[in-house]
DNA sequence: AACAATTTGAGGTACGTCAATCAAATGATC
DNA sequence: GATCATTTGATTGACGTACCTCAAATTGTT
């Protein structure tokens, strides 16, 4: 049974093919009469439009921007790379992808990026948001000159970005006091939080995630006021050597940004490598490394490139004026130890 | 900088369409020294062949085969759920996919059923393996006829299958063992196993990997020797049950199989849930509620859907006579607890 | 009934590739 | 340099859809 076409949905409903194409395109100049013949004999038919061979047809290209943060972080160096490599794969459907970097955790640069776009040359945008004011006015501004938007990582919320394309990150949290909890049985024994900067909203639910599920359900543990490490390796040393130096009885650790690097330092330092058991986020090199030698218990990750195949997705989606299937394009938080890693 | 067509490569090499169509499309005629000339000009103006057009110009048509056990198995009846999905989603790319079932662990049905497969009507075939010798030859034989083959969920080593579609379960089975072994701290405590069938070669593969783990990081824990459970609930409960009884000091419970109904009645009966930590494989509608309920710690699951689409891709670049990007392939072990959950 | 406005039909061109044909050019061989 | 085989060129018609034009048919209005 080979696929119906336009012609079978034209034969089947007695019309010409140009009016199933009307029809089918939503262009005017038909009667409602007509359109509801066609589309039941597209029905009929079991018709669905070959994408492959629209999209050859309409000369349709897909150009869209991605800003994402500059500097060191890892996760954001391996973001950019799979935005770089889903711009060769999506090339054969016709989207263009572009890369710019802002500094990270700056609002106002973030700001001036998102008013330089030019809405003839970029259809759309995804962004890793930094939740400030003017950042949430420029998105307003410019889906206001018809560019659709996308978050990416980090979210802003009450903005008119379309989608979040990223993980559900008080879940995140949440499980990772589930498994720290786990981890660190005798009673009495105290817990250290470590964020990047609140500011980013991806950060500060994490943490009330943590908290959570922490004072739910291990009451017992002794989970002391979260610190911030400014996601800045040397920054974070600095921070987790004073810790382990104060606090004898440190039995875990949640760091929920970046930072790694610094935790690692801090930890061969010490030699408490092993004695606390640590629960980083977003599986870099160096989490991975960390995994394999034992110096971190788990890495709870965001896939990088699933989440730029869903932006890409859903934007395209935006632009063709297709629903979005929301429940696809979740993105899941995955549990990394030293044996499941990828 | 619109993609550059077959045209550009006929221009930049200074051939006609003909010759370069030949050179792309592997057809003979062609002078060696052309053949490079073209080859040359095409990586010059950066030419990747529109797959779309392609597609829609060769009427190529790839009618595949999916084999999966029948029964009541959650997981399998999962598996062909998105086998089916997948179905209705390739066909958009000319694949069509049927599916036939066959008593589950049953070889000698399952090599009729490989037998059986014409190559006029499936010029591909992915199934679940049963690991045996007569399997193993009815998928030499099929090879043979031309018909290449890969093993979804269980693999069937030194075969003439082409590919493995599942996850690693050596690193499966250690991953459990890491996660358990850290959840029940008190040593001295006893670990039980409980399996489906070793003749299936995952469940073997597993166990392997959990004892290896169990011996080398957690020698302080008591490792009991592993049951079947056949993949039935039934005989499950009723092992489970007299387990429970039989060791007071039970402190956790590994299930690599199917049957996590049986686990989870005879828990729920005998009132110890919680104080045994069990991690269990899968995450059907069962270990998702036992999840929530917080009868299972964690579920190690393997994503159907993947799979499925994994060895779509690999029987489809078989057939194209393209490479296999193996890294691409490879299936992830997803670790799921309560906060993490899809 | 005459007229305009709306709706429909018929047909064509294009998108980038594949596949095929037939003619022309080139090469090798004696 | 005549003969034949091999290689290359030129051209054409699909594939399924989009989009355009122009004419024909149908409605609705007065």
């Amino acid at each position: 049974m080979p696929r119906s076409t336009v012609h079978d949905v034209a034969r089947a409903a007695g019309v010409s093919l140009a009016t199933v194409d009307r029809v089918l395109n939503r262009r005017p100049g038909v009667r409602s009469q007509t359109i509801s013949k066609v589309e039941a004999a597209a029905l009929a038919v079991n018709y669905s439009r070959d994408v492959a061979a629209a999209n050859l047809a309409r000369r349709r290209e897909y150009p869209m921007l991605f800003i994402v943060p500059s500097g060191s972080n890892s996760f954001m160096r391996g973001l950019e790379r799979e935005i770089r490599r889903g711009a060769s794969q999506f090339a054969a459907e016709r989207i263009h992808i572009d890369v710019v970097t802002v500094p990270a955790m700056d609002a106002d640069a973030l700001t001036r990026a998102i008013d330089r776009i030019d809405p003839a040359v970029h259809d759309a945008l995804a962004f890793v948001a930094v939740d400030a004011p003017q950042v949430r006015a420029a998105i307003n501004r410019l889906s206001k000159r018809g560019v659709p938007a996308v978050t990416l990582v980090s979210d802003l919320p009450a903005s008119s970005r379309v989608h979040y394309c990223g993980v559900d990150n008080v879940r995140a949290g949440r499980t990772a006091a589930g498994l720290l909890g786990r981890f660190v049985s005798p009673p009495g024994t105290q817990i250290a939080i470590l964020s990047g900067s609140l500011r980013l909203n991806d950060h500060a639910e994490r943490k009330s995630g943590f908290e959570a599920v922490m004072t739910a359900e291990f009451p017992h543990l002794d989970v002391l006021p979260a610190m911030q490490g400014n996601d800045d390796s040397d920054l974070t040393e600095t921070i987790v050597t004073q810790l382990l130096s104060e606090r004898p009885e440190l039995a875990g650790l949640y760091n929920l940004g970046a930072g790694n690097r610094g935790v690692i330092r801090a930890l061969r330092k010490s030699g408490r490598a092993g004695m606390v058991k640590v629960i980083a986020h977003e599986l870099t090199d160096h989490a991975r490394e960390a995994l394999e030698t034992g110096l971190f218990e788990a890495v709870i990750n965001q896939d990088a490139g699933r989440q730029v195949r869903s932006a890409v997705r859903v934007l395209k989606a935006q632009l063709d004026e297709r629903p979005v299937i929301a429940d696809q394009e979740r993105i899941r938080i995955d549990i990394f130890l030293r044996d499941n890693m990828p």
